[in-house]
DNA sequence: AATAAATAATTAATATGTTAAGTTCTTTAA
DNA sequence: TTAAAGAACTTAACATATTAATTATTTATT
């Protein structure tokens, strides 16, 4: 007896797209975690570096934005970061309101130095899981994001 | 000139596997979130309230788990849902440490009053990116997520 | 049985997430 | 050209994430 006890309707949690997402990135963070701990980073200020070093300088938006980290948490991340001098900002010529944000030689450096280390973790999820499966499962997330952009034109 | 500014090493960012889980999790929730909080409560919440209602009485690590929410963070969040008569905590009869947590009348009565309003947010995403699709990526997610279950053996 | 090791939950401290309000600068429009 | 509207960033306030330290209880060892 006092089987299923179930009451809510809802989709079980287990067939949850967002719950699902959130434990399977905690997997994959797993690994990712201790490299960025070793080096007193938190995955957000690691997240701004590297899009940093992708992109060149931007503005604060735009890190933001590729990043997908709000706008006041961007504020203070960059406050510690340009405090740490792996970054340093100042202001568009073109625009007095923008930020523009760009790598010192320092952030650059530790960019190149851990750069390596993730490259080898990432490799390794690449043999546990299969390289086929996760391509395949970054192409849906990545058509899954995009659409929320299209929506803007509602 | 000044093309392909260019440093990191890294797999591109948009080849990152968390972040875009990050992106796609975002996408996904603009659609829940104007609902939530119109009821008012936040994502941590909901996810409690439920797994207890899917799983009916269970102790905090088992909600924890279940809801993907850290131990310290679900202290305080339980600590809420008490305080504002959604569960009830009490210490498991059996053993001291654990704490037991149920909904109240209250709690389930929320709980299916939102209920249908989540189910018809899910299925307009399931018109949206294709039922198909989205049963693919959660099967994708779920794999890599129970991967890291197994990794206890080491 | 007494103590050490392990477990479950909480508390503490720092960082980020989220929404709203506030600043400063830019663009629009009257 | 100037006041209103909009945009980009910051600040504020509260909630959660994360790691470490604490407390209380249980289990394992001797």
């Amino acid at each position: 007896m006092s089987e299923d006890q179930k009451v809510a309707p809802n989709p079980e949690t287990s067939k949850s797209l967002p719950i699902a997402m959130l434990r399977a990135r905690e997997a994959i963070m797993l690994s990712f975690r201790p490299l960025l701990a070793k080096h007193g980073f938190t995955e957000q200020q690691w997240r701004v570096l590297r899009v940093l070093g992708e992109k060149g300088t931007s503005d604060a938006g735009q890190v933001a934005f590729e990043a997908c980290i709000l706008a006041p948490s961007l504020s203070r991340i960059i406050g510690k970061l340009e405090n740490d001098q792996y970054i340093s900002r100042f202001i568009d010529a073109n625009d007095g309101r923008r930020i523009n944000l760009t790598l010192t030689t320092l952030g650059e450096g530790i960019l190149k130095k851990i750069a390596p280390e993730t490259q080898s973790i990432y490799n390794a999820l690449q043999k546990r899981y299969g390289e086929e499966k996760l391509t395949i499962l970054l192409e849906l997330l990545v058509e899954v994001s995009d659409w929320s952009g299209r929506s803007k034109v509602f």
